[in-house]
DNA sequence: CTAATTTATATCGTGCACGATATTTTATTT
DNA sequence: AAATAAAATATCGTGCACGATATAAATTAG
């Protein structure tokens, strides 16, 4: 492999990063309308879709740490989106489950999906050049996560 | 477009998201032993590649803004990796050296890209694959910047 | 049954990332 | 030439992201 391979262009790592931070802030004003913010808004999916969940099962969907979760949720829980109360079961783990308030937020949220695809959407890129890059990712993702 | 699409698994933006951040973590190892981190490991790059630059011909390369590029910055100067200098012809301008330390990395930094490719490389995802979703994340990047 | 280990969450410290705003210098208008 | 605008960098505040470590409950081993 050459030397040239040092050059940022030539790499895959640097692509990601950046699209990675664009695509997030493509997110921010309808997240906004929310009052929350892009990783927020992955736990908010993950509570709609699954109902009451461990802080250990939504950390391991966004392969997030609980260093970086339980701040986060602590947060949502001032902001009055979600509740977090000690399993009766096992006193370890924590449910989060949704307030009404965060319930509510699902109908307003439901938009966004259709919005950010017509944002990614163009002559250059179509649905199916999404839907490759997106199952590439995913099977980079399975190799790389333990 | 169908209610389905609020599922985490049916969007693009997740995958990006969680590639990105595993990606990076697959550098750690490499950059603790020169001591520094991913977004320093870029700066560097633009330097060893292009020379003395300027604050903001930095930040553009790399899509960030100046508010994130500055602390970084100073931290690397900090560490003796880089200089800062007004220039002389525009004073509102910061010129970014490297340091005779700051140039030695190059030599050792070399090994990493191709120490990448071989993690990221596999039976599920060929190097055309690698290329393909560049490819596409370029095209989706000069989208989505500005 | 007690000790050691594992599991689940939390705390602490550092470094991004970015919106909003400020400061200084250069360029442009009037 | 003075006023205004634009450009370049910096400061401030908030929220991730994550390594290292701590704490407490549950499980397993001896």
């Amino acid at each position: 492999m050459s030397y040239e391979q040092l050059k940022l262009d030539n790499q895959l790592c640097f692509p990601v990063y950046a699209a990675s931070r664009l695509i997030t802030s493509e997110y921010q004003p309808y997240l906004n309308e929310l009052g929350i913010t892009y990783p927020q808004y992955l736990v908010l999916m993950v509570l709609w879709e699954k109902g009451d969940s461990y802080v250990n099962d939504i950390a391991r969907k966004l392969i997030l740490n609980t260093n970086t979760i339980t701040p986060l949720l602590k947060r949502m829980e001032h902001q009055g989106i979600i509740e977090r109360k000690r399993s009766a079961k096992d006193e370890r783990k924590v449910v989060v489950s949704l307030t009404a308030y965060g319930r509510s937020m699902e109908k307003k949220a439901a938009k966004i999906p259709e919005l950010l695809a017509n944002k990614l959407l163009s002559d250059k890129l179509d649905l199916h050049d999404i839907v490759s890059l997106k199952n590439k990712l995913e099977v980079l993702i399975e190799m790389l996560k333990k």
